[in-house]
RNA sequence: GGCCAGGUGGCGGAGUGGCUACGCAUCGGUCUGCAAAACCGAGUACACCGGUUCAAUUCCGGUCCUGGCCUCCA
């Protein structure tokens, strides 16, 4: 089969195939660091990651860049308002990031570059656009021309007029055109920046993406993902500045955008004041919940986050770890790799686990190991099942829990079916479910 | 206004020109002291209006509605 995927710059499915044989180039943007990510932003870290475990199984090296932003407005306007330095606020933000995303099952890409450790090469690519005539310099200000790019706006679609028509452009009248935007901006000394050949100042906001899949990727790559409001104008300007400073050679040949987190039906975003942080998330469910959560829904659409669809993948996973029992992983399901290699059809990859589920509840033990591994494909079902049946602290002591068995195993066999009750009761009031076999009476946490 | 996605059963959510998606919830049953888990069974869907077709939820056109982007945004 081989995987295919929606190439948002041609509105299509295509078969992947990348530039060279056996190695995949593949950028995600990845977060700015300024405070907790939420789960919009987590969404899109796991669904990169589901297809960077999916290319990772068809070839030898994948080489997966997710950048960590940590120079913004935002970060310098967080940090004054903390009173914080702002190297303490993006370090410790930062490491949140990474223990959230960990949580979650993310893998760490191969490289994580951030915006502050490449200003160098940013300036590089600046000179370049400059020197070709793409880029010019106003007040310390420089600004890439979009006029002189005939192709801009291929991946949004949008033409020139539509931009400008858009109520929020900023038409300053530093501007040789209205679409035109900011490659290096101008500071003053008190300002943290860093020095440039057009003075003091730090850099636009889409140059970083440019410049670091430049050095890591190469000039032309084969995927790159994001959330679908960055096709524009984040995405479109990464073309332009890369495809001018690159005599036309495009910048990645698969864009691949993921669909919004919604509460209510309205996106999820600091403005509307509607988000929920993967901080708070992960007090109260279990990253693998999380995960599946997010991936319950195809990546292109939109997903709204509710306590029901949460619980929904709780109870999915509490019936595969029963399912797969302590069997070790073995190989995928080829109908579940089907699925996911059809555009990431997670849905249609979980139904396939059910299929998987039922058998091995039915007593073949050799889905058993095709669930585990399945599973593990999409990044759930890593845990052994005790731990995920008995895991995260409740604070009642599982020697208590012990004793209460056997007090109600006494009294269900004097045939005490009321005192058995109360003590089963009083379990379940502290979110323990016990279950009676003919082997005896196992419990797990709800 | 321009551009882009969508509207599937109580809910979540795939997919297809003719054949049960799947899951959650609900109802009935098996099992159980009763539960839990598991299993069996029940059921309902494809926004609206036209068109193409032997046949449309699936293709085409139109209408209505929802969400996103239009330089903060995953």
């Amino acid at each position: 089969m081989g995987l295919v995927l929606y190439n948002t710059l041609t509105h299509h499915k295509e078969p992947f195939r990348p530039m060279r044989p056996d190695s995949v180039g593949m950028y995600a943007c990845g977060p700015t660091v300024y405070d907790f990510v939420h789960v919009g932003n987590a969404r899109a870290a796991v669904v990169f990651d589901l297809l960077y475990r999916v290319l990772r199984r068809s070839y030898a090296r994948v080489t997966y860049v997710r950048n960590i932003t940590d120079v913004d407005d935002k970060i310098i306007d967080a940090a004054k308002r903390n009173g914080e330095a702002i190297e303490s606020l993006t370090g410790r933000t930062e490491k949140a990031y990474q223990d959230h995303m960990a949580a979650l099952g993310v893998l760490p890409p191969t490289v994580q570059p951030r915006a502050t450790q490449h200003i160098a090469e940013m300036i590089a690519m600046i000179e370049a656009l400059i020197a070709k005539g793409h880029a010019y310099v106003a007040h310390g200000t420089v600004l890439f021309h979009v006029p002189s790019d005939p192709t801009y706006g291929e991946l949004s679609r949008q033409d020139r007029e539509g931009m400008i028509a858009g109520a929020r452009v900023d038409v300053a009248p530093y501007k040789r055109d209205p679409a035109d935007f900011v490659l290096w901006k101008s500071l003053t000394a008190d300002q943290p920046g860093w020095d440039s050949p057009w003075g003091r100042g730090r850099p636009g906001w889409h140059i970083e993406c440019s410049a670091m899949a430049d050095k890591y990727l190469g000039t032309t790559f084969d995927i790159h993902g994001g959330g679908q409001d960055l096709i524009f104008p984040h995405h479109e300007n990464e073309i332009a500045q890369s495809r001018c400073a690159h005599e036309g050679a495009p910048l990645a040949r698969y864009w691949v955008h993921n669909g919004f987190i919604t509460m209510r039906g309205e996106k999820m975003a600091k403005s509307v004041g509607n988000v929920v942080t993967a901080h708070s998330l992960l007090q109260r469910h279990d990253g693998e919940t999380i995960r599946l959560t997010l991936l319950s829904g195809h990546y292109r659409q939109g997903l709204d986050w509710t306590d029901e669809v949460v619980e929904q993948s709780k109870k999915a996973l509490d019936r595969w770890y029963r399912a797969a029992g302590d069997a070790k992983a073995g190989e995928p399901d080829d109908e579940f790799l089907a699925a996911l290699e059809d555009d990431l059809n997670t849905p249609l990859a979980i139904a396939r686990l059910h299929g998987l589920a039922d058998r091995a509840l039915a007593g073949d033990t050799a889905a058993q190991p095709a669930l585990k591994a399945s599973a593990g494909v999409m990044g759930v079902l890593a845990k052994d099942a005790k731990a995920w049946f008995r895991g995260g602290a409740t604070g009642t002591d599982e020697a208590e829990i012990e004793a209460l068995i056997a007090q109600r195993a006494a009294a269900k066999k004097a045939k005490n079916y009321g005192e058995a009750d109360r003590i089963r009761a009083a379990l379940e009031a502290k979110n323990i479910v016990l279950e009676d076999t003919p082997k005896g009476t196992s419990w797990r946490r709800a």
